[in-house]
DNA sequence: TCAATATACAACCGTTTGGTTGTACGTTGT
DNA sequence: ACAACGTACAACCAAACGGTTGTATATTGA
């Protein structure tokens, strides 16, 4: 795991650990919406609802376009499928765990003169 | 999506946008291990371990089992998977926006007298 | 032209966070 | 018995967070 990498998914965890900033992600996941037209949803101040949005960028979980006055938000799906790809790093070291367990498992029961080790997997 | 399953979130997000609390997550997810032992680890005090340890168990992230003087951590691979599930949520919405497009294309397109719409799916 | 709209950003403020040290208490090994 | 070990928690502190208001600037529509 890199340096860049644990900052990355520094910004990642956190963006997602707001419930605004989650419900902002869905919108813009399921279709753009501009700066405004989002602020317009939550119950605080234009400024609060864009430094979400703000934070959700730098993350590079949504990216920005200009279109005339407007911010139009969109969600980025590559970067929801790498924080996902991230747990599924930490579910493989569960699993390592398991078949450490195993073979542990397998070197007593040979040592106890059986030959037929039950396998386990999963 | 309930309000308990927001806060739910908010205590896992929050919980993984530590580097410090992901490390010792990979750890008692790959096996067993003390406070202190993990507390030898890292850069820093047994509270501040102890501290990030706490979190990760109020998040539901790591179980804690007494045996005799030490608290054995150990990590929960059911809630990470939880996470995992929740991220796949929102690239459903994303899968959502693309049919959505499909079939504003496909009406498009029978509007302009071509009668075979290219048909996408992820 | 000019008022309304959309965005950006700075300054501020109370609360939370991530670290520290210190204290207390149960467990273990000699 | 008692020193060393492992844990828990309180009190404290600087920095970051999540919100606010205010100001500046660009774009749009009547």
């Amino acid at each position: 795991m890199n340096e860049t990498d644990e900052d990355r998914a520094d910004a990642w965890f956190h963006a997602l650990s707001d419930r605004t900033r989650r419900d902002i992600l869905r919108r813009v996941l399921a279709g753009e919406h501009s700066v405004s037209s989002l602020a317009r949803s939550y119950d605080m101040s234009f400024a609060a609802v864009q430094k979400h949005v703000a934070v959700l960028e730098r993350a590079g979980l949504l990216t920005k376009r200009r279109q005339g006055r407007e911010a139009l938000a969109s969600g980025d799906v590559e970067a929801v499928r790498a924080v996902g790809a991230m747990l599924s790093e930490l579910e493989g070291l569960w699993r390592g765990r398991i078949s450490r367990m195993d073979e542990l498992f397998a070197r007593d029961q040979q040592q106890h003169d059986r030959p037929e080790p039950t396998p386990r997997r999963d």
